[in-house]
RNA sequence: GCGCAGGUGGCAGAGCGGUCAAUUGCAUCAGACUGUAAAUCUGACGCCUUCGGGCUACGGGGGUUCGAAUCCCUCCCUGCGCACCA
């Protein structure tokens, strides 16, 4: 038994693993027996949680396997004066209603990783939105401006001249304050956020509380492969994407990324993916095991059944080329019309613009008919299946 | 507050009176090749079009000019320097 948790141990500190500090105090910590507070931060401004956050999430399931509290906070009281981080995006801040409905949405998407029940759920806006100007003064001398900015986007941000808010610079010690306030004993977060979370040691030590440990995890690329999954990218895999989009969008990843999403997105044990590794150097088809990592994955927030559904979808559409199991299907009248108007009311296009280029590009297609003049009129007189590209689909019955 | 440099398409960044719907890179989309891989190659990439062209765009507003992204005025915004402050 004893040998188990051990083994546990090991993989909570190195599996996916950026760094860990202090390695050995958390270690130690780990083996002692106390049931410690591990800290986790989500920011409640996105519309929804993907695979970069499932990371750090699965991180703290280990935490919870392993017996110990997992405290998440919200932070609906940054949300709600308004992320400055994108500039020229909007910055206006967000209704606590909207905050409120979002994170109905979050809790159902983060419970398909972790145990809610066994979570503590605290909102910063809790603290913060009553806090003084006394005590937000106190809180500030805690930490030098140069200490901030030793964020790495921040000194690049100053290299090239484009500007900091000053409420940027106030997150990490919004966000170390908060590791004062539920007592934190671990926190977790990517390692993009590792001097944020060091933050919060400082903030816990000026006020006289044992200072934290900190993990971080791996980013991961998103599906480009190259740059690291975000929102802003678009190259993420969202958490609640339906069964059959995930798997497709986990396909699409390089081959290079294989392993490095079996330890960082599912729970398929070391020892098995130290297997898969040996299968991928000795040649055997990526796809296959790409499919395994794809079915993985898409069980732990869809289920078997559904996993194994988007697989068989995937061969259909993609190997065999045949039209999707579900397609969008609208109803119209049989009397003729262009083909322009045909896509663009379907909302297969952006434009006619758009449909008039996709058109010469050999990119429609009704039934699997190549349709290459933009001015052709089209009669459907039974039911057909209008196509763009490779992932655009519409049904049209005729009524 | 003063001075200087800037604000251009999703982003970065050219252009500095007509040939600018605007060089180029990235991103995106389509086609070829495939394992929807990746890489690569080809093409497209404001909107509308009867394919002749038309319309709207280079921070906002106003002006000069036959003609402005390009010149002038003004407002807003950003950076840098000085001053103020410490």
């Amino acid at each position: 038994m004893k040998v188990v948790a051990e083994e546990k141990i090991k993989t909570l500190l190195t599996r996916a693993v950026s760094e860990v500090i202090i390695r050995d105090h958390l270690e130690a910590a780990l083996k002692s027996g106390k049931k410690l507070r591990i800290k986790l931060g989500i920011d409640p401004t996105a519309p929804d949680i993907h695979f970069g956050h499932a990371v750090s999430l699965l991180k703290l399931r280990q935490f919870q396997e392993l017996g110990h509290q997992a405290v998440l906070i919200i932070g609906d009281f940054t949300a709600r004066i308004g992320d400055p981080t994108g500039r020229m995006e909007a910055r206006q801040a967000l209704s606590s209603q909207t905050i409120k409905s979002n994170l109905k949405n979050y809790l159902k998407q983060i419970g398909k990783i972790i145990d809610i029940g066994k979570t503590e759920i605290h909102y910063n806006n809790k603290w913060f939105g009553k806090m003084g100007a006394q005590e937000f003064y106190n809180l500030t001398s805690s930490v030098t401006v140069q200490q901030v900015m030793k964020r790495d986007d921040f000194r690049k941000r100053i290299e090239n001249n484009h500007d900091i808010a000053i409420s940027e610079m106030m997150y990490p010690l919004f966000q170390g304050y908060d590791s004062v306030m539920i007592r934190a004993d671990v926190e977790l977060g990517g390692e993009d956020q590792k001097v944020n979370l060091l933050m919060g040691r400082r903030v816990q030590r000026a006020h006289d509380m044992p200072e934290q440990d900190v993990l971080t995890t791996r980013l991961i690329e998103g599906t480009d492969g190259s740059k690291k999954m975000s929102k802003s990218s678009n190259n993420y895999i969202g958490v609640a994407e339906k069964s059959d989009v995930m798997f497709g969008k986990i396909m699409s990843i390089p081959d290079s990324l294989i392993l490095k999403y079996f330890e960082a997105l599912t729970m398929v044990p070391d020892s098995e993916i130290e297997k898969i590794g040996l299968k991928l150097k000795s040649g055997e088809n990526p796809k296959n095991i790409k499919m395994q990592l794809a079915g993985e994955i898409v069980k732990i927030y869809h289920g078997e059944k559904k996993a194994e559904k988007a697989a068989l979808e995937f061969e259909r559409v993609f190997s065999k080329k045949e039209f999707p199991d579900k397609i969008a299907t609208v109803i119209l009248s049989d009397e003729g019309r262009n083909i322009l108007n045909l896509l663009s009311e379907m909302l297969l296009v952006k434009s006619k613009s758009e449909a008039r280029r996709l058109i010469l590009e050999n990119a429609v297609k009704l039934d699997g008919k190549i349709i290459n003049d933009p001015r052709a009129k089209i009669s459907i007189k039974k039911d057909a299946i209008l196509q763009v590209g490779k992932k655009r689909f519409v049904k049209i019955k005729i009524k």
